[in-house]
DNA sequence: ATTACTTTTGGCCACTTGGTTAAACTATCC
DNA sequence: GGATAGTTTAACCAAGTGGCCAAAAGTAAT
C-alpha cells in the first residue's frame, strides 16, 4: 500500500505536509516536523537549511496540487452542463481527499500575503487554458451574458467554502459526520444544476 | 473622530484584534499587542491573565460581528428577490469594511478545530431567524425545491470568498487593487440576480 | 584496508517566548 | 494625611525556539 522506501528527503516532506497543513507555518514546530518524519531534527536543517525553506516548498506542492487539478479537467469540444459536472465532481472530490489543502493556503494568504504572492510568483500556475474554456463556453447563445471571471470565482467558491468552513457549518447546521458527507455528496449533483439555471437564458 | 478616552481594557482589546486579525493565534506576540496597544507588556497579563484568555475575547467578538450582520438583516414580509438584494448587499458591505475577520477565523477553524468549536459552543450564535425566513422564502411557488441549508451556504460562499481568497485572485485575474473593489461592487449587484435566477421555477 | 564522500546524530547555543514578581504610582475614601 | 485598593512599571525567569557544529556512522571506489 504505502511505499515502505521513502527517501530521507520524501520523509521530511511528507512530514512537513502532514504539521505545515495542520498547524500553519507559525504554529509548526521543527521537532515536531523531526518527530513525524522520524529523524533527527539536526537533519532537516542538513536537507532544507530554514524552516522558511521547508515551507515554501511544501506551500509550493499545495498550489500546484489545487490548481492543476482544477486547470486540467476542463474538456473542450463538450456542452457547459456536461463540462461543469465534470469539473466540480472532480474537484470536489480531490477536495475531499486532500481536505487540509484550501484551508491551509487561505489561513497562510491571511497571515502573510506578501510572502504568499511571491512564492505564488515564484510556483508558475497557468490558469490560462480553464479560462479559455470558460470563456468559449460562456459565449453560448442559449446563455446569459455572463463574465467568465465571476463564474470562476463562483464555481471556486462554491467548491471550496463548505470544506474549509466545515467544522462551523457543520456545528451551526448541526449534522453529524456522516450526515455532512453526505451534504457534500449531494452538492456535487446540486451544484452544477445550481450554476446552470443561474446562467441559462429564461 | 476617534474616541480618546478608552479605558485601559479597551486599548488593549483593540490592539489585540489589530493583532491576532492579522497574524493569528500562534503569530500574535503579546509584546506586539503590548506595543500597539502603548502598554507595559505585564499590563496585558494584569488585565487578561493568558493570551488565550485575550485571544479568545477576540475570537469570540469577531463571531458575533460575523454573525449578527447576517442573522439580523433579513426582514419578514419582503419577496425574496428583495429580501436577497438587501442581505448580500449588507454582508458584503460588512465584509469589505472587516475584511479580516472572515479569513481571521477561518484560519484558526483550520488550525485548531476543536479549539474553536468550544469557543463556539460558549458563544451562542443563533441563526434560528435568519433560517426561519430563508425556510419560508425558499417555499414560495415561484422557486424551485430548495434545501434552505444549501442555499445558506450558497450565499454565505459567494460572499465570503472573494474576501477572504483576494490576494489570490486578485494576482490570478491579474487586477489592481482598484479593479478588485470594483469587481466586489458589481458583484453586490449581480449575485442577488445569479442566486434569483439559479433557483427560480422555469 | 584505506580513502574520500555523504548521511546521521547528540549536544549545544543565542535568542525569543509567555508569564511572574515586587516595587512604585495613583486615586478614593475616612 | 494616611490607609486602602486598584493600576502601571522595569526587571526577571524558565521553557522553549530555530539553527549550528563536530564527531560518528554509513557507503562506495580504489
Amino acid at each position: 500500500m504505502v511505499k515502505k522506501t521513502l527517501s530521507t528527503e520524501e520523509k521530511i516532506l511528507e512530514a512537513a505536509k502532514t504539521i505545515f497543513h495542520r498547524k500553519g507555518f507559525e504554529g509548526a514546530r521543527m521537532q515536531e516536523i523531526a518527530d513525524e518524519a522520524r529523524i533527527n531534527k539536526a537533519l532537516l536543517h542538513y536537507y532544507f537549511r530554514t524552516k522558511e525553506n521547508l515551507f515554501d516548498d511544501v506551500f509550493k506542492a499545495a498550489l500546484r496540487d489545487i490548481f492543476t487539478k482544477l486547470f486540467t479537467t476542463v474538456d473542450a469540444n463538450v456542452p457547459m452542463e456536461e463540462k461543469l459536472k465534470n469539473l466540480i465532481n472532480e474537484y470536489i472530490g480531490f477536495l475531499q481527499k486532500n481536505s487540509y489543502i484550501p484551508g491551509f493556503i487561505l489561513a497562510e494568504i491571511n497571515q502573510n500575503p506578501g510572502k504568499i504572492i511571491k512564492i505564488f510568483k515564484s510556483a508558475p500556475v497557468s490558469p490560462s487554458m480553464l479560462f479559455e474554456r470558460l470563456r468559449e463556453s460562456v459565449q453560448d447563445e442559449s446563455l446569459e451574458k455572463t463574465d467568465f471571471r465571476e463564474l470562476f470565482i463562483n464555481i471556486l467558491a462554491l467548491c471550496i467554502f463548505p470544506i474549509i468552513a466545515r467544522p462551523m457549518l457543520q456545528h451551526i447546521l448541526e449534522f453529524s459526520d456522516k450526515e455532512y458527507d453526505l451534504f457534500i455528496e449531494k452538492r456535487k449533483k446540486e451544484l452544477p444544476v445550481f450554476i446552470m439555471n443561474a446562467i441559462r437564458k429564461k
